[in-house]
DNA sequence: CTCAACTCTGAATCGGTAG
DNA sequence: ACTACCGATTCAGAGTTGA
């Protein structure tokens, strides 16, 4: 069923190469992979130290294979492993390349210039991701993915259907909901600590290669780490080729995937999302601007407060959310704001809430 | 609305300039602009609406070797307007661009190269996006935005408390989830057709100018299309000014801003931040005999520490200020004095930091 | 046993000012 | 330029402790 150019008995299936992943991917036979995942290092640059505000240190990704002089150097790398990984690939195969804003614009443009042809951008919104200590940023709670074909035109493989049916009937989107890895899944070492820095979660994993692979298809993972992708190839029947230079890390990984069994439907079940109705802040309804700086608003008791640009309230004396504001008034712990507060529209006084169903019925 | 060969003495406030960005951007005075919001042309190598800066057309070919030249003449022309921008910003003025994955990476790395400095990457998860209609790909649900400085260690704008306030007391983070702009904020022309193609939600703009910018500051525009970037600007007390070379977007634009109210100054009040309070030292609760020499503080455990004339806190074997006793006591890298030490008050204990509090109001 | 409270941690480019 | 030092700053989920 594989259309085999060059001697598929040299490919070293199911194990995982030692050394560089450039020689060792042009050691492996040209037109030979279905599918690449890769999760290169990011080239975080971190300067000093982080605390959190309980004064605990942040243990933060510094690790060797992390570091690179500067842009050029990351650029040469990135070209390089590309290059061999486009080698490997079979016409209609496919890459997918996960990063951070450190990285994946550069890896992007890499990509583009190497010859793959971009299908989507797939960004992992992390449920959980580590705050944002100081204040001074954004919490960076997502990281993308890009998925490529080798070349304009190659007849890439998508599973729709399946994809469609793991969202509940949906099509799937391009921005996939995931929490971290932690827990039971995160590998550990003898001492207890982490066994890799960045290890990503099996349902990242399991999404991909159920949405871009077939059963039976070959699975190259040049940056193999502790082997998620293998381990959940070897779950869903796909083969996997997996490169590491760090000893450590194949060490855990080969124990890691040992134990995964083959089929495990129970594995496989997709956890029905337990999907709590989705939280609107009530400044969105400021930024969508059904309601406006300046407007008033008014409890049942006709007091009224006024709404400010950032999604606060302002009353004489006291500024705060529509809760913090509607206690205060109240003179109680806590306080409903949504139920408490109404807008006046057409001589009507309807609650605000009316408006956050309206966001909602939108979201679904 | 006069094209600008030389330098203009004075910004052209709460305008659209008519013409080339590149051009007119050269126009102006630099480091004169507070933030830049750029919404530039998609990678449109297959519809030969690209263009360079000397306003010469690029001859788009949609062979595999042309891509090639045509990926190029995008890094081009987008290297041009990142510079011109650039040199536009205060030093620490900041920029944010916005694209798809068609044109995103290689804007990312062009920025990275110019010596932009990345803040963030925002991802707009579209809340009712365009399905896939041939079921080839993932539904295509998000773009994504640019946050970046003009340097590295430049101090630019983040109203942190604004934003969380936006969100509910939670701080903001870089996934957005908005709906795309339709219904009446879509604007259409006489025909009833859409008046622009790519026509972004007024909500974007209002989270990004009340995050990183303040009341008063100068946005740019160099690609304004219907003007959204005044629309919003003007809304929330911010100057503007748009570069727009089709004829008929700045007509829509124009009557478009021209309806807008400005909020009043006190709704577009927003949350501050405690870094932005005066600085209490608190040798002044001592000056002012709130606190008395000799007189024992004590943390959480009822440990005590000894206030001294000169402001300082002397325990047994060490003396220094109230952050740094604090520090030494828990053995931790920083300790905030001000939350850490309280002092007796009938029987009570009460945090000192209501004394800097009482010292702040006065000041007022 | 349950449940509430507390602890720990995750790919992070995470100050500002005075002297 | 550099140094010293003030003092502001966290969300979700899993694990652990203790009543």
């Amino acid at each position: 069923m594989t259309i085999r150019t060059k001697p598929a008995e040299i490919l070293p299936l199911n194990t995982i190469l030692a050394g560089d992943c450039v020689e060792m991917m042009n050691s492996l036979p040209e037109a030979s992979i279905d599918l690449i995942f890769a999760d290169p290092p990011y080239n975080l640059q971190l300067k000093g130290q982080l605390h959190r505000p309980d004064n605990s240190e942040v243990d933060a990704v510094d690790d060797h294979w992390d570091q690179f002089d500067s842009f050029a150097a990351y650029d040469q790398f990135t070209r390089d492993w590309l290059a061999a990984a486009r080698r490997l690939l079979k016409p209609n195969g496919a890459i997918w390349v996960i990063g951070s804003y450190h990285n994946i614009f550069r890896v992007g443009a890499t990509l583009q210039d190497a010859g793959f042809w971009i299908l989507n951008d797939v960004v992992w919104r992390k449920s959980n991701p580590m705050p944002n200590f100081r204040g001074k940023r954004f919490t960076n709670a997502h990281e993308t993915m890009i998925w490529a074909s080798k070349s304009e035109g190659a007849k890439y493989t998508f599973n729709y259907e399946a994809l469609k049916s793991l969202n509940e009937g949906i099509q799937m989107r391009s921005d996939w909901v995931l929490p971290i890895c932690n827990g039971g899944e995160r590998l550990k070492d003898a001492q207890g600590e982490k066994a890799h820095p960045t290890q990503k979660p099996e349902a990242l994993l399991h999404r991909v290669l159920i949405g871009s692979t077939n059963p039976g298809d070959v699975v190259l993972d040049p940056f193999f780490g502790t082997g998620t992708t293998g381990a959940v190839a070897k779950m869903l029947g796909r083969e996997f080729i997996g490169i590491e230079r760090e000893a450590a890390y194949r060490e855990v990984a080969t124990a890691r995937i040992a134990k995964v069994r083959k089929f495990d439907r129970e594995a496989l079940t997709v956890t029905a999302s337990k999907r709590a109705e989705p939280r609107v802040p009530f400044g969105q309804l400021v930024e969508r601007g059904m309601l406006r700086p300046g407007e008033m608003l008014v409890n049942q008791r006709g007091q009224a407060a006024r709404v400010r640009a950032d999604g606060t309230l302002a009353t004489d004396g006291f500024n705060g959310s529509i809760h913090q504001v509607g206690a205060h008034i109240e003179g109680a712990p806590s306080c409903n704001g949504w139920t408490y507060w109404h807008f006046r529209k057409d001589g009507q006084t309807i609650p605000i809430d009316l408006l956050r169903q309206q966001i909602r019925s939108e979201m679904t």
